[in-house]
DNA sequence: GCAATAACTTACTAAAAAGTAGTATAGTTA
DNA sequence: TAACTATACTACTTTTTAGTAAGTTATTGC
């Protein structure tokens, strides 16, 4: 907690409010991913920004992060218990953005 | 819809994915507001965001504006259906915050 | 006729987020 | 020995978002 919030919803925004964050988690929630298959998933999202937002997310304690000491690198990530509490949000932003794109 | 979603969180993210529109949102849950005493509800937000946010907002769909033709001007702001459709979505958004910020 | 009012606008600047392209690593395989 | 691999980093630029400070409006009340 680095700022001032007067509002709660103010403080969970600032962990996920970034066009990648919340996406990447998302993708997360079926279990852990290697790093190569999870950007894939990720349609649109540079380089840069990948290894970017995980890393945010990790320092954040919403993912983890598992190095295999192998050449090529292998690494995993995986949705921490902090990460999985927003299970129910992530889906129910999908599903409420399915909807309303019928109208 | 102007860009392409592979996902609809990504198209919900694109609504309300933004540092000032989500607070705005749940401070229009418990009714319709004066443009003042929502901006002031909204600590920290200076003038230009406020009124550049609503706008969006409205143009999206998610909120009303009523205009009363008095001098001083009075608006008013209150959620359209669609916003209000977002109702579980910020109240979760912010009691996980609540709950967050506990450990 | 001049200040006060509430909502809004505008020009300008600053900061944050995101994109591009190139580089590093270090074993493995050809 | 040179190309290949998966992951990540860096310098640089562009785009987006946000902040500051000033101005506009049209009536009311002094």
């Amino acid at each position: 907690m680095n700022k001032a919030h007067h509002c709660p919803l103010n403080y969970t925004m600032n962990l996920i409010g970034t066009k990648w964050k919340p996406l990447i988690l998302f993708h997360l929630l079926e279990g852990g991913l290697r790093s190569g298959v999870l950007q894939k998933k990720i349609l649109g999202i540079s380089n840069k920004m990948f290894t970017q937002t995980v890393r945010q997310l990790e320092e954040d304690g919403l993912i983890t992060r598992k190095i295999y000491p192998v050449v090529p690198p292998k690494v995993e990530y995986q949705l921490s218990t902090r990460g999985q509490s927003l299970e129910a949000i992530l889906r129910a932003l999908d599903q409420w953005g399915l909807e309303d794109c019928k109208s």
